[in-house]
RNA sequence: GGUCUGGUAGUUCAGCUGGUUAGAAUACAUGCCUGUCACGCAUGGGGUCGCGGGUUCGAGUCCCGUCCAGACCGCCA
């Protein structure tokens, strides 16, 4: 037995007693004639002490040598601390030492193991398991891990299975880019990652499971954000004899589920709102609800008005940013600039600001008097006080920029409180997007989404007008979920391919197996996945899903730690009969 | 593929318009310290200023290239 307690066990009502405890020396104060020693494991910090009076001498010669981060057994007395702690759970008691045992001695760590540590990320990924050490990032593992197991309980009440789908599939040319893993017994041949195990689960409704689930690794080959991963988790859900209607209500209650058992909270029901109406309110297809700024359309006010800037121009639109007409031309000006960068890319940035007297100071005085601009601020609901911050251009491009603006100033302002909940769901997408360059259509979902029973007639006509059968859960700004009703005939699919630009051979090569299906009985069905990585971050009130992944990779795809992806060897490449191609000098 | 920011001691960073021997904090080592808990005090070791080239009497500092890291745009059905 290496231990009789672990290192947040003991209190108070331990005092007096033999102990054995084991882990991690956090750190040593060296008094001289006193020694104490912070030990450390998963669950807590333990004090341990020894002094001249008390100890061996020699046990306490050996004590003073020991680096910190090496694994020590220890045994002793729990004894009542002269000077109590009340910052730390075992505050009240310390282990008198009568013996330690050197399990492992450890070189001195290239960053300190503490909450606030001094570490940089890439040092930190790169000895990531020194890092899985500190209290933070084993918080977040014991919080994914909570939340995987409310999800799964939860799941499993409503009568969920969950199946294991094949991670060695087949390459599709829709969608992401797919990793690729070569095989040796079928040389010249490949299998790909799924990006989402979606035909699998589709099949697993023809199979009669009538509901399935699965947290599940999925992979895409595409390059990476802050929130995004090549290989990341979803809950994947697929569920037989539904309408949307069913399954947003099922997933609304396992979101609220989750709030409540995680933070308390009993979010009302979730608002739902168009993609259309979306784009038009907030720029943006997941928007954050957690406060206003939303757009007001001002073409017919601020049009033909002599200011030529906004008049040849497809969209006027604006925000009315709350108690900022006191902010300096200075402040201003930093925010025109922050518009104007190459990332966000907008010509230029019209303020108005309606001051606490009624008066309006704009930057377009000379075009627009008070009269003018007061009914800008109506129209925006801008209060004396607030200021109005316009847009104008191509209307795609000016919402897009003036969300991102949107977006920055609330983050500015503290708006976006990582302790409110704004849960919602974005309906009604478009089946299609039409490529701008090309003019090739593409599932907007993925082309098994069924588009709305009465727009099935325009499919061929004017397929950019279908609207399909499928919802985005958007919580904090961020979409946590995505799913659709899924077309189950195989006409139907067929020729949704077909639109796609598939020909008939491509089609069959590429989704035959799941066609085929539909020809023996497949049930009306629909589903969901959840960016389970993101879920718990946004829950757990963070951006950044890379400190709720134990092992992430970095922004090029690189495991820092293992040193991956690295070179084939020639004989590994002989094997699968691959031949790299040299790079170009 | 692109834009931006950064790379200086083990670590986190400072280092101005180019100018003597490149600093601080922390970590580490040694010694002191009678209740520490961010312990304190003293002393010490520790640098290919990412790499390559250029400008210059002189480059951590300026220029070009390159590599690495991060954020973002494109991309992510």
């Amino acid at each position: 037995m290496y231990r009789s307690h672990h290192c947040g066990a003991l209190t108070a009502a331990h005092i007096g007693t033999g102990v054995q405890l084991a882990g991690w020396v956090a750190k040593t104060r060296d008094k001289g004639f006193m020694l104490w020693i912070d030990l450390r494991d998963r669950y807590g910090i333990t004090q341990l002490v020894l002094d001249e009076e008390r100890s061996d001498s020699k046990l306490l010669e050996t004590a003073k040598r020991i680096g910190r981060e090496t694994v020590i057994q220890v045994s002793g007395t729990v004894l009542e601390r002269e000077a109590k702690n009340p910052n730390m759970p075992t505050g009240d008691i310390e282990i008198l030492v009568t013996s330690i045992d050197v399990l492992s001695p450890a070189q001195t760590p290239p960053f300190t193991i503490e909450d606030n540590t001094d570490g940089g990320e890439d040092l930190r990924m790169k000895y990531r398991y020194l890092d899985i050490r500190r209290t933070p990032v084993q918080q977040s593992l014991l919080f994914r891990s909570k939340v995987a197991l409310l999800v799964r309980n939860f799941l499993a009440e409503h009568a969920f299975v969950e199946v294991e789908t094949p991670y060695l599939i087949k390459s599709t040319p829709e969608g992401a880019r797919d990793f690729v893993v070569p095989s040796r017994m079928n040389e010249g041949q490949f299998y790909a990652l799924p990006q989402s195990p979606q035909t699998f689960k589709q099949l697993l409704m023809v199979g009669g499971m009538d509901k399935y689930f699965q947290i599940v690794k999925c992979f895409r080959d595409e390059d990476l954000r802050a929130d995004r991963q090549p290989e990341f988790t979803q809950i994947d859900c697929e569920l037989s004899f539904v309408h949307q209607n069913d399954i947003m209500a099922c997933f609304e209650s396992l979101l609220a589920f989750l709030l409540e058992e995680i933070h308390g909270v009993t979010p009302k029901p979730f608002p739902v709102i168009s993609y259309e109406d979306a784009i038009k309110t907030y720029g943006n297809d997941k928007p954050d609800i957690r406060f206003g700024m939303t757009f007001t359309e001002l073409n017919d006010l601020a049009q033909n008005k002599g200011f030529q800037v906004f008049d040849a121009q497809e969209l006027v639109v604006g925000i009315a940013v709350p108690d900022a007409a006191s902010w300096s031309r200075k402040q201003i000006d930093a925010w025109v600039n922050w518009v104007k960068r190459p990332q966000v890319g907008a010509n230029g940035l019209v303020w108005v600001k309606c001051n606490e007297d009624g008066s309006y100071k704009s930057s377009v005085d000379k075009f627009f008097d008070a009269d003018g601009l007061s009914k800008w601020a109506e129209a925006c609901d801008a209060k004396a006080g607030d200021l109005i911050l316009v847009m104008a251009g191509n209307a795609n491009q000016t919402r897009t920029q003036l969300s991102a603006l949107r977006m920055a100033l609330a983050e500015e302002l503290g708006l976006r409180k990582p302790d409110e909940f704004a849960p919602l769901w974005v309906v009604d997408f478009p089946l299609f997007e039409k490529d701008e360059e090309t003019g090739a259509l593409h599932a907007m979902h993925h082309p098994f989404t069924a588009p709305k029973p009465e727009h099935l007639k325009k499919l061929e006509s004017d397929p950019t007008a279908v609207i399909a059968q499928a919802y985005d859960l958007v919580l904090n700004g961020n979409e946590i979920g995505g799913g659709s009703i899924r077309i189950h005939d195989r006409i139907t699919q067929e020729k949704m391919l077909s639109l796609l630009g598939f020909s008939e051979e491509e089609a069959k090569a590429q989704f035959g197996f799941l066609m085929d299906a539909f020809r023996y009985g497949a049930p009306p069905h629909g589903g969901i996945a959840l960016g389970f990585d993101r879920l718990v971050a946004i829950l757990d009130g963070k951006e950044t899903i890379r400190d709720y992944i134990a092992f992430p990779k970095n922004n090029s795809g690189r495991d820092v730690m293992i040193d991956a992806p690295a070179p084939l060897d020639t004989d590994q490449l002989d094997e699968l009969a691959l031949i790299v191609k040299p790079k170009p000098e």
